[in-house]
RNA sequence: GGGAGUAUAGCUCAGCUGGGAGAGCACCUGCCUUACAAGCAGGGGGUCACAGGUUCGAGCCCUGUUGUUCCCACCA
């Protein structure tokens, strides 16, 4: 029973149902089938706290049009899909939800707080999931994972204890980067940099020994309270006498000396630093090069730190419990308490009373700021936890330099190892809750740390009881790192990490290279002696109509739900793999979708115009024995197109095989096939018909198989209208090109036709001659057989009322107009519609052409570096093309003439 | 400061290893030709950013210039 489909495409009638109808044949199971080669993706995990952009919609639609390609191809594929706990993201939006309730963490508690995160979860988490599903995407949902799920969790201890124990995990009191904001630190790569207006502050800081003021600018003054130097440089002339003095520190009246370092650049300012190592990083390395006190001067949360600020950390020190370098604090007296904001403030006034300002220069100034938050960051030194990254790097930029690891395009390579090699160590500890908890004790009595998967009953060094575990989180790159394999079991050898590991294609954009990509490839190769994926594809990013990243405070985000509510979830994926070429990023408008849906549209008509013409005869998926010019036209292109998609994905150029598709359906198969085909469907000659629909049927069901991995939705609904094997498309097996269906003699004489039919056409239209007018079409010919033969096709297509085909000149041209294609003139006998003038001024442009190529063509073949260097093939190509425009050339000129003598 | 991308029709972009400039959208003309007006047929429109070079031959390769986008580092 065939359905009678509407005129419409509807995808809205068809896509959830055929969605359900996956899942309950379990398609998206990967089985472990023996024997079968595997093909493994795992999702990048979007964040629980996310809803689709067009971000994962790009990067979920590139994934499964590669899985449902090899799955088609017969590999044992699995899609492991995934989310995020996405640590920093999620703590936030739940402490605004808090906030709103007049409450903060510290009201509440850690485990009360956990207790609502999980509820966040388990609200907010399942809702990508389902956007995912919207999209069609053919992830194995029975192997869902969570980065902070049992088994993930687990993966994660063991790589914190095994790194520590190989010394690559350390503990230290290093210059991080801390958001007052999120009140946590966080890594290098997290930071992001925004020009912003501020000042420089030329400052003068008075010379003990000799009496004169030394002039530096700095553009952070409130952090002068903790200067403990100031820095110029050993060769700078101007400062020779200073070598060995010290500086007055205006408002606190310190003393502190004047070091000698190359930090100090002769050539910026006046060649005087100022010297703040807890709080600049370039400070810090000063300061450690010159053992430098470190006097830390503000809080966590972005104030000037006061006494009992002080006392914590005096007391801290005094019990021996500090660990190396760590800070003093300084009552900062009136300032204490101040944000950082107030303080500069108040700060320069009190500098400004006591004559220590000699100038303000405003400048455009590059500030580091939280990617989450966007406060501005605070440099600050702290204990935090650190994994060492040159151990692991080397490694990492091995697999990839040896093409162990693939990046697609290739030039992102570059961009991974600039990466690699310039990583410092990773600040990998946040002072969050919502994460993994850092498994590491400190024992109350002797103070040792130790660091374990489970929490140790007793310190095994003094036998205390008193423990207490580390209050930070790990970044939550951290579990991400571990991706690939955690979700496959590890460190458990699990059939599935036997079976799947290592994965294939890894997916993302290029935002991700350094946070992600990389850190998940060292840790693959450190962890499990392999690399994690062969190819890394990148894509772009997916931008408004006018080139401007989406992104909520320009509001110009297109939701792609609203895109699949109005066009199709086929649609939508059609455009997303359209536009695409690997890395690049593309333009995103609804005209675009809507020229998809106008090709669903297209497709859904050519198959309603099928099933139509299949009436109730039962029709198999072979070909008939008797093909007629046009199948074999057809055979041929289609296995062609076979080739050019399946090589073109092969390669992840999913973009030009999806226009291959379009051309392919568009113009071959429905502009010409189907209207060609009429002809014999409307024939009285059963043997005809059946022929006929049985090639379309073919044709189409096998197109749309190499649709399918692009639209899934409505390949499946027309394929299995039609005749077809098997129950679903998806599962069906990929076409192979194959010798039997390459008809190059046939395609080459219809497509001499088809240049007939394009000639024929192309001067009606130009005299105006309205399709109702039909005109006799008279050939002269060498190949009379083929363009007699020929005859339905030029009355179906080309407005002719017969045909005549001779292969001497015998036709009265002097009422006639002349056309000329490769391999014949066509005279057709209209002389009375034609404006005499009009059609002499045409053809004297056209020849005007003809010559002008031809010129071209002499010109290169008189020339005797070209015949004596180019290619013989070339030579040949261009002596053929010689002989057919001079041919031309005389037609032209006869036809001219025709016109002059009959006016 | 270091690196990468990109510059082709009015717009968005293809153009594979050098060998007669392409598509979609937009525009113009003619068609409701019983699959599709979300369609069919035809058409106009480009100094391939600029300047050199290599080559018999350059949109494609090399050098430089300009515009533009992005990444990394630094900016006391």
């Amino acid at each position: 029973m065939r359905k009678e489909l509407e005129k419409i495409y509807d995808p809205k009638q068809v896509e959830d149902r055929t969605y359900r109808f996956w899942l309950e044949k379990k398609y998206f199971h990967a089985k472990r089938e023996a024997g079968k080669k595997t093909y493994t993706i795992v999702i990048p995990p979007p964040n629980i706290t996310g809803q689709l952009h067009m971000g994962h919609a790009l990067d979920n639609t590139l994934q499964d049009i590669l899985i449902r390609y090899k799955r088609m191809q017969g590999f044992d594929t699995l899609w492991v899909p995934g989310t995020d706990h996405a640590s920093i993201a999620t703590e936030a939006k739940i402490v605004e939800a808090m906030r709103k309730e007049g409450l903060t963490k510290d009201d509440i508690g850690r485990e009360a707080f956990l207790v609502r995160a999980w509820e966040w979860k388990r609200q907010y988490g399942g809702r990508i999931i389902e956007q995912l599903k919207k999209l069609g995407s053919s992830c194995d949902w029975d192997r869902e994972r969570f980065t902070l799920d049992e088994g993930c969790s687990n993966a994660v201890k063991e790589v914190f204890v095994r790194l520590y124990e190989q010394g690559l995990i350390y503990q230290g009191n290093r210059m991080v980067n801390w958001c007052p904001r999120c009140n946590t630190s966080i890594s290098d790569a997290e930071v992001e940099y925004e020009e912003k207006d501020s000042n420089f502050w030329h400052l003068l800081y008075p010379v003990k020994e000799t009496g004169e003021k030394l002039e530096l600018a700095t553009t952070r003054p409130e952090t002068m309270l903790g200067d403990t130097a100031v820095a110029i440089n050993p060769e700078d002339e101007r400062y020779k006498h200073l070598h060995g003095c010290h500086v007055i520190l205006p408002l606190l009246n310190k003393e502190i000396p004047i070091v000698l370092d190359e930090h100090a650049d002769m050539e910026k300012g006046t060649g005087v630093v100022k010297i703040t190592p807890a709080h600049d990083p370039n400070d810090f390395e000063v300061g450690v090069r010159h053992d430098l006190p470190i006097v830390r001067t503000f809080t966590y949360d972005g104030r000037l730190t006061g006494a009992a600020e002080k006392a914590a950390a005096d007391e801290l020190i005094a019990s021996g419990r500090a660990a190396k370098g760590e800070p003093e604090v300084l009552d900062c007296g009136k300032y204490a308490g101040l944000t950082t904001r107030q303080a500069r403030k108040a700060i320069l006034e009190d500098l400004e009373a006591g004559g220590y300002i000699k100038s303000i220069e405003p400048i455009k100034h590059q500030v580091g700021t939280c990617y989450r938050s966007h406060t501005e960051i605070e440099p600050m030194v702290s204990k935090q936890w650190f994994v060492k990254m040159e151990p692991l790097a080397g490694p990492a930029i091995k697999a990839v330099e040896d093409g162990t690891i693939r990046y697609v395009p290739d030039r992102f390579t570059k961009n991974y190892i600039n990466w690699m090699k310039g990583t410092r160590d990773w600040c990998i500890s946040r002072q969050l809750w919502w994460g993994h908890r850092i498994p590491a004790w400190y024992c109350d009595h002797c103070g040792k740390t130790i660091v374990a998967k489970e929490a140790p009953a007793s310190c095994p060094h003094c036998g205390s009881a008193a423990l207490t575990q580390d209050p930070d989180t790990l970044d939550t790159w951290f579990s991400s790192a571990l991706w690939p394999f955690s979700t496959l079991g590890w460190p458990e050898e699990t059939e599935d990490l036997k079976h799947y590991y290592p994965t294939n294609t890894l997916v993302t954009g290029y935002d991700i290279i350094g946070f992600w990509v990389s850190r998940m490839i060292f840790s693959g190769l450190a962890y499990t002696g392999k690399a994690p994926f062969d190819t890394v594809l990148i894509h772009g990013l997916v931008r408004d109509a006018l080139g401007r990243k989406m992104s909520k405070s320009l509001g110009n985000g297109i939701d792609p739900l609203d895109i699949i509510d109005r066009y199709g979830a086929d649609a939508l994926r059609f455009t997303l793999a359209t536009g695409n070429s690997p890395g690049n990023d593309m333009r995103f408008s609804d005209e675009k979708v809507e020229a998809s849906r106008n090709f669903a549209n297209k497709l859904w008509n050519a198959a309603r115009f099928i099933l139509m013409n299949l009436g109730e005869e039962e029709i198999g998926t072979d070909l008939p024995q008797d093909l007629a010019l046009e199948d074999k036209w057809i055979l041929t292109k289609y296995n062609t197109l076979v080739k050019e998609v399946t090589d073109n994905l092969d390669k992840y150029e999913l973009g030009v095989a999806v226009s291959k598709l379009y051309d392919f359906i568009w113009d071959v198969l429905c502009d010409w096939y189907i209207e060609i085909c009429k002809i014999r469907l409307n024939s009285p000659d059963e043997t005809q018909k059946h022929n006929a629909r049985a090639v379309l049927s073919f044709v189409m069901s096998n197109t749309l198989k190499l649709l399918h991995p692009f639209m899934p939705f409505i390949t499946e609904e027309i394929w299995q209208s039609l005749p077809h094997i098997g129950d679903s498309i998806m599962v069906s097996d990929w076409p192979v090109w194959t010798e039997e269906l390459s008809f190059p003699q046939e395609c080459a004489d219809m497509e001499q036709i088809m240049a007939a039919v394009k000639a024929v056409r192309n001067r009606r239209a130009e005299m105006n001659v309205p399709p109702s007018k039909k005109a006799q079409l008279n050939i002269e010919t060498e190949n009379t057989a083929l363009f007699s033969a020929a005859q339905p096709y030029f009355m179906r297509l080309a407005s002719a009322s017969g045909v005549c085909a001779q292969a001497v000149p015998a036709f009265d041209t002097d009422t006639s107009v002349c056309v000329v294609t490769e391999g014949a003139k066509i005279f057709i006998p209209m002389a009375q519609l034609i404006d005499f003038a009009a059609e002499k001024q045409r053809l004297n442009k056209e020849l005007e052409d003809v010559r002008k190529k031809l010129a071209q063509i002499r010109a290169k073949l008189s020339n005797e570096g070209f015949l004596a260097k180019a290619p013989e093939k070339v030579i040949a190509e261009q002596k053929e093309n010689e002989a057919k425009l001079t041919d031309k050339e005389q037609m032209l000129l006869q036809s001219i003439e025709k016109i002059v003598l009959s006016e």
